[in-house]
DNA sequence: CCTTTTAGACAAACAAACTTTACATTTAGT
DNA sequence: ACTAAATGTAAAGTTTGTTTGTCTAAAAGG
């Protein structure tokens, strides 16, 4: 699975430590999955698109592989 | 979180199981997931959503208690 | 330069998602 | 009423997400 968090980060001119308090995760743990290390819950999913105030299919996309 | 897995089901007419086996889980993961029993992951979720043609958002939504 | 901020990395521990197996209950068809 | 399909439930176990802490390294700014 493939996300634009750093690009959508880079939008809005944010740190990772700033969209880690936004979203109320570790600073690791979007710093992870920036990346690709882990994909998140749906429920930090659905916060990040409510905070970039996007859909959340405009951040996280699906991979051929993720079908396996 | 809420979601409506159900109705989606409903609309296309098909069980829990032909879900399970076109999302590729358990039928398990299936009815729990319905019942609310848990959050299902990232990727099931986006799954779900091109299963039913639909944007993540519209089968998923945050709830307030979802940003404890 | 020097200092501070930001980002990347690793490991241990815990929480949550997910699977499997198995059984009980409800619903629908005949 | 009988049967089969669909749904609900539950325990045990594996995998994966998340936190905390610490450490290194690369920007950025004075």
């Amino acid at each position: 699975m493939k996300n634009s968090i750093k690009v959508e980060r880079a939008k809005k001119n944010i740190t990772q430590a700033d969209l880690a308090k936004l979203s109320k995760v570790s600073r690791q743990t979007i710093n992870a999955m920036e990346l690709g290390k882990y994909v998140p819950s749906t429920v930090l999913a659905l916060r990040l698109a409510h905070i970039f105030e996007v859909d959340v299919n405009q951040i996280f996309t699906l991979e051929d592989s993720d079908w396996d």
